[in-house]
DNA sequence: TATGAATGAGTTTTCATTCAT
DNA sequence: CATGAATGAAAACTCATTCAT
């Protein structure tokens, strides 16, 4: 007798109006009212959904930051050599970033919010909390496996995050296509290059 | 009546005390008013340095951004060993970071308003072609005085100024200190030995 | 398809929630979204009972205002001694008074609404017409038969709806329990006192 | 060289013409452009001086309820008679009330809403202390010297009180020129023939 | 040079009310 | 009867900017 709920599709597209107005105009100035414009509703209508303002930024950083964790860690749970995991790893990342690039810029506004708020620095944290822990014990195995040279497993997973975290801010700043992608698997093959230099069986990619 | 021209004194006082407003309080947050009380100025004594709030974020940007590529040039110039010249590079590249690191926040900042500010975009694209440039120029230099096999110079450029970058980014959401200068040069270590493996002449770090 | 009218159930079930929610945010502070929540109704259900917010505040002021000054002049009809009959209508009051004192803080909402709103004044004025009407034809008939020596009727009926407005309001921002009960009927006993002075009879409570 | 400093005239400025608001409109909807517009300022100009809606409310509060309660404590440090003392209390009350009965208005919106608002009602209480607590001492006094006959006098000290504000609330919604202070008069006439009433010396006023 | 009072457009948020279902 | 999504007007408050002094 009562319409079909619509919140199940409301909410999502508040969210996608919201994405969309801190595309284009960046996370402080993202009013209320263009939001609501972007969604077809009124004002009013947005505060139905989201209580505040504040609500619906909580929503966009986990649409953006727990997107899918999950399936990067199934890639590590794999028991095949360490190297063809962290390309893998690479490649599952280039999907990612190839498929939601546009949502990058608006990412940089929370790594631009995380400077001076401690509630949304945590929450970023949070995240490469998951990705350098799945990394460190990539790298472990790669290391007792003698498939990669000692090195401290830490900052290796810190190069590897912080090139990809790299590659993408530059990506914003300055889009050039898939150049970016191309500059990540190119880093990362020198990097596991290095990492197997001096074993042995040097496999380049 | 004609007092000593002051304003070669204000300009730098005022920028200093923005940027400290800008750490605190991010691009957007950051007020007029705040900014004059921080440089111990009345509002209208801003506005007499600077027509806009604009032009203050102009200035800053100068002073973030064009610091100090000359002396980064300078290490390219030399006619040593590419290798070393990379190493040199980076290990200038920390020791400006060690000592400006606390301007980064601030940096970042500007990332995030170039996402959709093409001035500013423009302004952070120049900065880092500069670098992009210089580095490239080492790498084809290494590549063709047989140090390096072969490999996109404009990709490792990328890889270098991602990984600096991209750390640099890290170390402003989760500050450890120097944990990602240690990785960055661990990172450009790996690199280097990614590129000179199956030289014959291996040389590790 | 015709279920019986639940009006008369739904009325009072309302007015009763609204009663509450001005009883904990006041008069211009209580909404129609929380009014119908504490009824356990939808906002339409409510606006199916009451056209407007307006409507709701009407049937409150008729509750709290024209509760029951039917039996308070039942009180005065008697021939008693007029003494015995304003002591009679004071411990009538404080029976009220005891039962009702939680409402009050919604009567002085009205009393505030009233200082600026016409329509609410003369509700209010209507209301303690009667009261006034009541005790001056009571003090009349006691000045008439010796019982109380000359004062203006008028006067002396201000003075005890004043006292028992009064202590009620200074019951709301200060509550002491039944401590205010006690200071009226110290307060009436010593006016009747002052009342029958010097007339020969003087009977103390 | 520069203006007078203007912040003197104009607090006082905005306190005045937020009271005339209150009085037109009630506590709750005296409004921010309200109070500018009757104020002659733009909504920022009052803000330059009050830094929220709250702090005008404030130092209304102030004006109202910390007028001048010391004149009123004068007139108990005195050593005359304690009748003669209320009756001059009662004078001044009148007085007052002569002068800014037109600030009654405003005054119910704070006791309404002191009903819910717990700042409010410890401001109001604190100011009906000082009065308790001048007249309980006066009539403690009376008692030990034998003018009054034995009774509480925080009793009584909270009918007189009681009368005061009830005859002022009646006053407010109810306006009848200075009939209210008449009957103040009287009633404080009768409490007091009351408080001697069988004490041998009756002296009726 | 420098002050700071003043402006006005913009921000987030609330709420009485309507109406399709 | 009853729901609850949606609207739109108004609220409190902020801030870049101007200008008389």
């Amino acid at each position: 007798m009562t319409r079909p709920d619509v919140s199940d599709e409301r909410r999502p597209q508040i969210i996608e109006a919201a994405i969309q107005v801190f595309l284009r105009r960046g996370y402080r100035k993202a009013s209320m009212p263009e939001i609501a414009r972007q969604a077809g509703l009124s004002i009013g209508g947005v505060y139905w959904y989201f209580k505040s303002k504040d609500e619906i930024v909580q929503a966009i950083m986990q649409q953006l930051f727990q997107s899918d964790l999950a399936s990067l860690n199934i890639l590590l749970d794999a028991t095949a050599p360490a190297r063809a995991r962290v390309e893998q790893f690479t490649a599952r990342y280039v999907e990612i970033y190839s498929e939601y690039a546009w949502l990058n810029p608006a990412g940089i506004q929370f790594y631009a919010e995380a400077a001076h708020d401690l509630q949304v620095r945590g929450f970023i944290q949070e995240y490469l909390a998951h990705y350098r822990q799945a990394l460190v014990t990539l790298i472990e195995q790669g290391i007792q496996r003698g498939e990669f040279r000692a090195a401290d497993p830490g900052d290796v997973a810190n190069v590897i995050i912080g090139l990809e975290e790299g590659l993408s801010l530059l990506g914003v700043v300055d889009p050039q296509g898939l150049r970016w992608c191309q500059a990540l698997r190119a880093g990362v093959t020198l990097l596991l290059d290095g990492l197997s230099a001096g074993l042995g069986d040097l496999q380049e990619g």
